[in-house]
DNA sequence: CGCACAATTCGATCCGCATCGAAACGTTCG
DNA sequence: CGAACGTTTCGATGCGGATCGAATTGTGCG
């Protein structure tokens, strides 16, 4: 009876109201305090402490003590694909949205998703890069190609520094609004990074919406350009 | 504080043992009894209905009465698509698997993704229609080509019937083992189908196991060749 | 019509666990 | 060293919900 791996376990887990806020916080990708981490959940701070505790154990959540604070951050971009999911699914199929305000058409448009940009703006960055066969699904994961080296080269991408880590260059995850997928993988990080160092976009406090400027959204439009069609 | 959908609510219903038993035997893509899925689940009858009943309000399950039986089935591929992306997390950071057996193996070489082919033989097709451009991932969702479409009539697919039911030709869905995309949505169903009926392959009773005969085998790689260094 | 079987409802039980406050621990800073 | 603060442990409380058996409803078959 018992097969496929033990999902309950982990779902359990993402089961509590208390700790999904936790996760969904984290989804921001900044690593933040267990303090911050308790009001942003509406629990103690013994109780959150407790929650963490079993993230952790979990495999969930990493946690690195620096000082007398103790930041919590996700395990990997898996377990933020794994959010995505649920998320995907909610979104859809949850009592529906009590009231879908302004932040929501903003999330849609452009966040992060843990680490790297999501959204319409997300698919159309990746849209835009295999189209113009910067990069290739062929065989294994998408795989950028030498003509896409040179392209985040010129967008101001240290991409020597990419390689020399170890950490997966290209991966897919599953958009949450919008069922696509987009670019995760380290690349997918520095493109972010990217885009805020050049003043294209900055990401709201203490949100995952990424606003970009009118000017930056300029420059995002023509560096990835994408078939009439498929504009959203 | 609340963004998100809901997320804890789907992910607790998941989050019990005896639902996510019932829940990866329902990714057999066959419809089961209620009587069926409690002994699967090791749990009475009684408990089993309780829980169908909130798997069903939830939106993850789909009942339909027949005669004196009532049949369940997932709600759909979203539904497939979240627990194939829970799975794929806990099968890597779960408490290491108990024993790989040799069903595990089968598993990770052919089995069905709630109606679809998955695993290696499904990442195959997959790749193989893509490096053919008998499908593009251009814009959309990846969408069948004029080629393709010949292509899967040749290969004694219904095309005309599937054109005509409204759903989605072609899904990806992420894989349980490789973290890769593989063909979901109509045109996978139809593709597995047309595989058993033409005896390249059966399904395992009682398990999500695809196995293909050894003439089957031949030809489903001469269908769907790939290139050598991703044969997997 | 009445028996057999599938499914559900009901009532009762019981365990897990989320939660909190207070106290203990560790670190930083004055 | 001592005070302030962030974090964790501990013990106690209470609620939700998983579970079962028995009784009930509903359906098919003889």
């Amino acid at each position: 009876m018992k097969h496929g791996p033990d999902i309950a376990r982990i779902a359990s887990l993402i089961g509590d109201p208390a700790r999904a806020n936790i996760l969904t916080a984290l989804m921001s990708g900044k690593a933040l305090t267990a303090g911050e981490l308790a009001t942003e959940a509406g629990v103690s701070a013994s109780t959150a402490s407790s929650h963490l505790a079993r993230l952790v154990d979990g495999g969930l959540v990493k946690e690195a003590r620096q000082g007398r604070h103790k930041y919590f951050a996700l395990a990997g971009d898996e377990v933020a694909q794994v959010l995505e999911a649920l998320m995907g699914f909610a979104a859809g199929h949850g009592h529906l949205r009590t009231r879908t305000g302004p932040k929501d058409a903003q999330l849609r448009a452009a966040r992060v998703c843990y680490n790297h940009l999501a959204g319409t703006r997300g698919i159309q960055l990746y849209d835009s890069l295999l189209a113009r066969n910067f990069m290739v699904l062929d065989a294994d994961t998408p795989r950028l190609t030498e003509a896409g080296e040179r392209f985040v080269r010129e967008l101001g991408v240290d991409f020597d520094q990419l390689v020399k880590s170890r950490a997966p260059l290209c991966r897919t995850c599953l958009d949450w609004s919008a069922r696509r997928p987009h670019l995760a993988g380290s690349l997918g990080r520095a493109l972010l990074k990217r885009f805020e160092e050049a003043g294209w976009a900055h990401r709201v406090r203490d949100t995952r919406i990424v606003r970009f400027s009118t000017d930056g959204l300029r420059r995002f439009n023509h560096a990835f350009p994408v078939s009439p069609d498929s504009r959203a």
